[in-house]
DNA sequence: GGTTTACGAAACGGGACCGTTGCGTATCGG
DNA sequence: CCGATACGCAACGGTCCCGTTTCGTAAACC
């Protein structure tokens, strides 16, 4: 037995390159959150723009889609902190986070694939929207339902169609907004204008 | 003079197949309804699915942008005609009208082209919204202000606000819904919710 | 019949990527 | 120093599509 080595049994000759494979994933991240369709994202194109050789991408990753899979992996969602002390301040809260995440382009990386990548990739599409949207959609529907419960909502609230009445106004805001400026009251406006709804007070 | 034909003086020699035409704007529909982004919608795979020659293509378009633009002027907008009894039932109808779009090819390219290629081929885009959403978009602002003015909206209601509620619901629907199935009666309760608002009658 | 134009099919040279391979160099352990 | 592995780079043969050209045929006009 002459391996001894220190518990992960370390492979022998050069170590693979940490830097590389940033530099390979965040090239992958720069090109989807421009709007490079996951079709027609090249490994050529990855490569170069991360300074590197296909080689060095094709011994990590045996294909695109596992490659694609990896880098959003990468993407953390950090949920806003809710402050809890009132549901108007916690839904305005989540939705300014849409807003935020609208302009950064990781996050535009999201909506672009869910956008438009959902028939083609369905199952990659699938794994990754648990990993980034189920948790906002989870927190949104526990601040709906605590508003029921505390009355701060009516009792008779559907909260999946809340939820997505919430979700949808923002994001055919951060979509087709006029200018693709998205006003910093947006939330506010919008958690407003849906609490209130559209008929008068009878 | 020879020439001296009636009206639109026809030119020497075999005219062209309307029938290749329609059959080249087809394909080039279906294809995009089906999911291919304008990037890598080839002419080959358009002249291939309308069983015509490519020659036949470029001889009455002379790049796949202007194919494209003309397959979606195609494209009738059929606003449902609103009966106008009540502003609830208006927005029905044009919801619902969405709803029964999302379900056919044809009426998917307006969204897969609006939500996949609006950043890369954004006059194309423009020039498309103008024709198949802005009408749409008017009318829904008609009934709205309809509705403010007969008292059946609130007065101080924002209506560009309310129709992005509306149809940015509608549109959180049609994308995500579980298992694609649009229910019959979606319009309806979208409707009644926005319309109750979430918050609790004061 | 003769002319003219359109048709579908096939082939062209050119370009972008594919996934793989070989090269010379760099970096690790022993 | 030596063997092993990773690195960036360049090149390979292959596929797909580009936009164009050529070919034989079809359909209109005179």
């Amino acid at each position: 037995m002459t391996i001894q080595e220190s518990g992960a049994a370390r492979p022998a000759g050069r170590p693979r390159s940490e830097k590389a494979e940033k530099a390979i994933i965040e090239a992958t991240l720069d090109l989807i959150g421009e709007g490079t369709g996951i079709s027609e994202l090249s490994i050529e194109a990855i490569a170069s723009r991360a300074g590197v050789g296909k080689t060095t991408i094709y011994r990590r990753w045996s294909n695109k889609e596992d490659l694609v899979v990896d880098a959003l992996a990468t993407l953390k969602a950090p949920l806003p902190s809710l402050t809890g002390t009132s549901v108007r301040d916690d839904l305005i809260s989540l939705l300014d986070a849409m807003r935020r995440d609208a302009g950064e382009t990781r996050s535009r990386c999201v909506i672009n694939i869910a956008m438009s990548e959902a028939d083609r990739y369905p199952q990659l599409v699938a794994r990754f929207l648990n990993r980034a949207v189920e948790p906002r959609k989870e927190a949104m529907r526990d601040v709906i339902e605590r508003g029921i419960a505390t009355g701060e909502l009516r009792p008779d609230l559907d909260v999946a169609m809340g939820a997505a009445i919430l979700t949808g106004t923002m994001l055919w805001h951060t979509k087709w907004a006029p200018a693709g400026a998205l006003a910093p009251d947006l939330a506010e406006r919008v958690v407003d204008a849906v609490l209130a709804g559209m008929a008068p007070l009878t």
